[in-house]
DNA sequence: AGCACGCCGACT
DNA sequence: GTCGGCGTGCTC
């Protein structure tokens, strides 16, 4: 007998898909990426078609209950990007196609627990603790889900206790399906009845109200804006509606997003240089041919790549396509989306991470349904449902941020953006002013199509780049504080730690008395301050996460960044009882201070993490700083990426060596990054811009091309030591971690994996297992083996691949074992602390 | 991931 | 004897 079978990825953490039977009444909606119900052990849940098998030998199939969409909800171009990524990451396909869905869509049901009838006197008291504790928590509120349960009566496994209390018939457990959250909103609208009418027999307040209705036309209005403007009630517009005078009826509605201020850049077509024509048009001509192509836009910063994108996206609109743009999302300011809504307008949807749910949904819905045909956003923009789509823009595609290092799966949105465009024939540009070592070489290998531009479109030159060696620096101060004390005592070394040098400083003061604006980069990753003996050298250290401790000035206490546990600043050091504990190492906060030491009058807006945490706190800075409202704008990375001001004619690197000296073999990368991006915002127009970068580090080869704006030289020289050590673009690597609250366990389990790994597949190169850089995160200890491909034989890792992804289902297959474990495989990493 | 099942110490 | 916590293994 043939019976149809389906298989079906569900939303596990389980590296296979289940077979399922197919009822007849259901077969005709069913493609690969229907979104089905079916049931799952005890419960409901929903999951996507990503196949149909011939025949299968599981016994006990059970048939799919429902197709919940008839159209198939992930388009087949994207289920095959999905099936990659899942392939590829070593990520199940279930969980990877939970990306591309909005939430409230693949959801699992719940149980309900209800108190079918009260307990009968002396019932109650005569129960066991947990049983009485679940009675009593089902009286005070009628229904509970199973972990709210669990959380309001403290119980670990309740389920044995509900199934004998429903046994009893005191409880009932009911399957209630995810219902999802997010649904089209619909509100009520009324407009006057085409009908013309007896006036005579409504009240004075009901003509009044249809009056006020007629004015404002014959079109459907939204009945509580009406309410409200009008001055009139719902029981004044009901009657109305009884008696035929006005129609009501429910419609759908967009929720209300963010409104963006407008624009006074207009809608006129920009005017490009040759070198961006030529850009425009070769890209335009390859997006026109139908097959999928890379290009990689490598343009210094001013040389309007934006410009470039813009005109691209207008030319592969105008032939009837869709298009995508991916910004990090630290760079999707309002300014960015400003500019391309006073563009194409309606047709723009901006996603970003602080939608809300049902502003999610709507966002997805409405792309599906063609309504919007540009999609712009952070990373997880890449799975928007367009169809047709043209082009795909990355811009910046350096950022490292694009990699998804805390969640399955681990993608990278910059590879992926590739593979979707291979999937669905599109045209990838990738944008950025200092190209991954990755994209660069693939460009120079003809795998991608290299365009060029070398030129700044405005007048403005390159600014002027200083390197102040710090450790000279601080020596000359000591010496010349040194002597001052001999006159006037110790008081001589006060305020001379700061972190700003002279030659800084002076140039600080000169663009304040012009009234320039000075941008302060100050990033703090690694060294924000903390406390350190000056006697024993002991250093103030988290308990749970073996990590220095922070200092905040605002609270005046000691915070871990990672678990935000907070400790008091000592009044004695803990080690050595001496009274020297002194504050080291730079933090925005101390860049702060020093500032204000040194310019009391300045006006300084710092920007990082703390500051920018509310909604529109960004934009306000932004403007503020924009408008001449404060002298100095301070901050972490944020400050370098995608400002345009061009009243900064200065920028300060308080230190290069934050990024510089991180055990990361792309720390020479990041650091010649960041600094060319910071130094591209001083000097944007006819001001002459200047760029103080203070190091210990001053004859660093990456500073030594951010001297010279010379990217090809920093990647001559950065590609040979990627050789020597076999580091990507010559070879692939995987990180894999593994962390757990018993040390000696997590140790075992990454020698373990080693060991098996070696054992699959010798060719591999592996470095450890060794405890993380950060050893112990929130009590749990960290162990990892980095994994690297052989150059000659596996350059693009695929063999390496296999091997992991083997050894790695097989120790998550071998579970019970490896409980209190967890494992993490992230390909391609691109941070191996 | 949940959740059932079954084992084992603790306590009426 | 049950209660209740916890480890183990399965889900088409």
């Amino acid at each position: 007998m043939t019976m149809t079978l389906a298989n079906i990825a569900l939303p596990l953490p389980v590296p296979r898909s289940f077979t399922y039977s197919v009822p007849e009444h259901i077969a005709p909606f069913l493609q690969r990426g229907s979104l089905v119900l079916v049931p799952f052990g005890s419960k409901k849940i929903s999951g996507i078609v990503v196949g149909f098998p011939e025949t299968t030998a599981i016994t006990g199939i059970k048939p799919i209950l429902d197709v919940l969409d008839t159209a198939p909800i992930v388009s087949e171009g994207l289920l095959k990007l999905g099936e990659w990524m899942a392939e590829y990451y070593c990520a199940p396909l279930g969980e990877t196609l939970r990306l591309f869905l909005p939430q409230g869509i693949g959801q699992a049901s719940r149980r309900i627990v209800t108190l079918e009838r009260s307990p009968l006197s002396g019932e109650l008291a005569s129960m066991s603790g947990a049983r009485k504790k679940i009675v009593t928590a089902l009286l005070d509120t009628a229904s509970l889900t199973i972990d709210q349960l669990r959380k309001t009566t403290g119980l670990k496994s309740p389920s044995a206790m509900l199934a004998s209390l429903a046994a009893e018939g005191i409880i009932r457990i009911e399957e209630q399906l995810g219902q999802s959250r997010a649904k089209t909103k619909i509100e009520r609208f009324v407009r006057c009845a085409e009908a013309t009418m007896h006036d005579a027999i409504l009240t004075e307040k009901q003509q009044s109200a249809l009056t006020r209705l007629r004015e404002r036309g014959p079109d459907w209005h939204h009945l509580h804006t009406f309410l409200k403007d009008a001055g009139t009630t719902s029981a004044i517009v009901n009657a109305l509606v009884r008696k035929g005078a006005v129609d009501m009826a429910d419609r759908e509605v967009e929720r209300m997003y963010e409104t963006l201020p407008e624009d006074d850049a207009k809608q006129r077509a920009i005017r490009l240089n040759e070198k961006q024509q030529e850009a425009v048009d070769r890209i335009t001509l390859a997006a026109s041919a139908g097959t999928a192509h890379t290009f990689l836009l490598h343009g210094i910063t001013g040389s309007g790549k934006t410009q470039v994108y813009i005109e691209t996206l207008r030319a592969v609109l105008a032939r009837g396509k869709t298009a995508i743009v991916l910004v990090p999302e630290i760079s999707l300011t309002p300014q960015t989306v400003r500019r391309f809504r006073a563009h194409f307008g309606d047709s723009v949807i901006v996603m970003h991470s602080r939608m809300s749910p049902g502003e999610r949904y709507d966002a997805w819905r409405l792309t599906r349904s063609g309504k919007y045909t540009i999609v712009i956003g952070p990373r997880s923009a890449l799975f928007a449902p367009l169809k047709n789509i043209g082009l795909i823009v990355v811009d910046e595609e350096h950022e490292s941020s694009y990699k998804q290092f805390d969640a399955m799966p681990r993608y990278h949105a910059r590879d992926a953006a590739i593979v979707r465009g291979m999937m669905e024939n599109a045209v990838v540009v990738l944008g950025s002013a200092t190209p991954s070592l990755e994209s660069y070489t693939n460009a120079k290998a003809g795998k991608y199509t290299l365009i060029e531009l070398p030129d700044r479109i405005d007048t403005a030159q390159l600014p002027v780049i200083t390197i102040v060696n710090m450790s000279d620096e601080h020596k000359r101060r000591y010496a010349a504080a040194k002597e001052r004390a001999k006159e006037i005592g110790k008081k001589a070394f006060e305020g001379e730690f700061h972190g700003i040098s002279k030659l800084l400083e002076d140039k600080m003061r000169e663009r304040m008395e012009k009234k320039e604006g000075i941008i302060l980069l100050q990033n703090r990753r690694g060294f924000a301050p903390f406390m350190e003996c000056d006697d024993c050298g002991f250093v103030e250290r988290c308990d749970q996460c073996e990590v220095t401790l922070t200092y905040h000035l605002a609270k005046k206490h000691l915070r871990c960044h990672y678990c935000g546990s907070v400790k008091p600043v000592p009044a004695v050091c803990p080690q050595c009882k001496g009274a020297n504990m002194k504050m080291h190492g730079l933090g925005t906060q101390r860049v702060e201070q020093d500032v204000a030491t040194l310019f009391p009058n300045a006006i300084v807006l710092r920007m990082d993490l703390d500051t920018t945490s509310h909604k529109g706190a960004h934009d306000t800075m932004l403007r503020q700083f924009a408008d001449g409202g404060a002298d100095i704008l301070l901050g972490t990375q944020m400050v370098a990426k995608g400002l345009d001001f061009s009243r900064v004619t200065l920028v300060g690197v308080i230190s290069a060596d934050t990024q510089m000296t991180l055990p990361d073999f792309r720390s020479a990368e990041r650091t010649f990054q960041l600094l060319t991006q910071v130094a591209g915002r001083a000097g944007r127009s006819a001001l002459k811009g200047e760029v103080v970068i203070q190091t210990l580090q001053p004859a660093h080869y990456a500073l030594k091309h951010v001297l010279t704006h010379d990217f090809i030289g920093f990647y001559e020289e950065e590609i040979r030591y990627r050789q020597e050590a076999n580091y990507p673009p010559f070879t692939r690597v995987i990180l894999a971690e593994f962390k757990g609250p018993t040390e000696p366990r997590i140790q075992h389990a990454a020698e373990e994996f080693a060991a098996r790994l070696r054992a699959v597949y010798p060719a591999v190169t592996i470095l450890g297992p060794a405890p993380a850089v950060i050893a112990k995160i929130m009590n749990n200890y960290r162990w990892q083996v980095l994994i690297k491909s052989d150059p000659a034989k596996d350059k693009n890792g695929t063999q390496m691949r296999n091997a992991v992804r083997q050894v790695y289902y097989d120790m998550v297959g071998a579970s019970g074992k490896n409980s209190g474990i967890k494992m993490i495989v992230d390909v391609d990493t691109q941070n191996t602390m």
